[in-house]
DNA sequence: TTCCTATATTCGAATAAACAAATATAAGGA
DNA sequence: TCCTTATATTTGTTTATTCGAATATAGGAA
């Protein structure tokens, strides 16, 4: 438990889990919508995954990542406090919106507009 | 947000919330419930107070402390999740117990059993 | 095979947190 | 006043955490 709470107690590892609440994203649509470096994210995410935050599978070459639904399930109101402090808080919004805005303007096949 | 979960990532801070949901403790019952030195309780103490998690009163030599009505108020959902854990777990019921013991065991005048 | 992209891991530096011991402060009682 | 108890703060040390840079690995495409 204190686990847990020590490991979310860190503002990019939320935003990630704000994205990943509601869509499975590879590491680098991450970085993009973030803008946080590849390393950061890579660490992050496998910090999360190793207390079993997040799951992950391999599609190719991307790893898509996405909260992991046993842990859903057991931290109801654990998910619930967040869910709610994500609706309140500008730079959650304001994240979900960036990934939006990013995957308009990406007609690439790519999986994300990194570089473009 | 992710200061008061850094905040609460820390298990002996999560004893101490424990016991502060139910009651007002001063910090010499807390030390001898959780069996804590009078330093770490202090600095979990004076930590959790710095965010607004705690509020105390003094009262003599005595300084009470609580769970602060508005943090209550304000974080319903992190309460809910807190109290389900503590319900939960072992250690958690423990504490609330030994609690109960020294307060049957304490004849004496002074605020707690320590040193009889 | 070689090259490119996606992802993970390692290393070193900087920063933060934890803990114990010692000291300081503040209130009450003798 | 001096002594005791309750609590807080400081100091030094150890341990964790974070981040960037560099390197490693793994898969797909040429």
């Amino acid at each position: 438990m204190e686990t847990i709470l020590k490991v979310l107690g860190d503002l990019n590892r939320l935003r990630i889990i704000n994205l990943l609440l509601n869509m499975k994203l590879c590491v680098c649509e991450i970085e993009e919508t973030l803008q946080l470096q590849q390393t950061s994210v890579s660490r992050h995410l496998a910090k999360l995954k190793s207390i079993n935050i997040l799951s992950s599978e391999r599609k190719a070459q991307w790893i898509y990542y996405c909260v992991s639904q046993v842990f859903i399930e057991e931290n109801e109101f654990l998910i619930n406090y967040l869910k709610d402090m994500f609706n309140k808080k500008e730079i959650f919004q304001q994240d979900l919106f960036n990934y939006k805005d990013i995957k308009e303007r990406c007609t690439a096949k790519k999986c994300c507009t990194k570089g473009l």
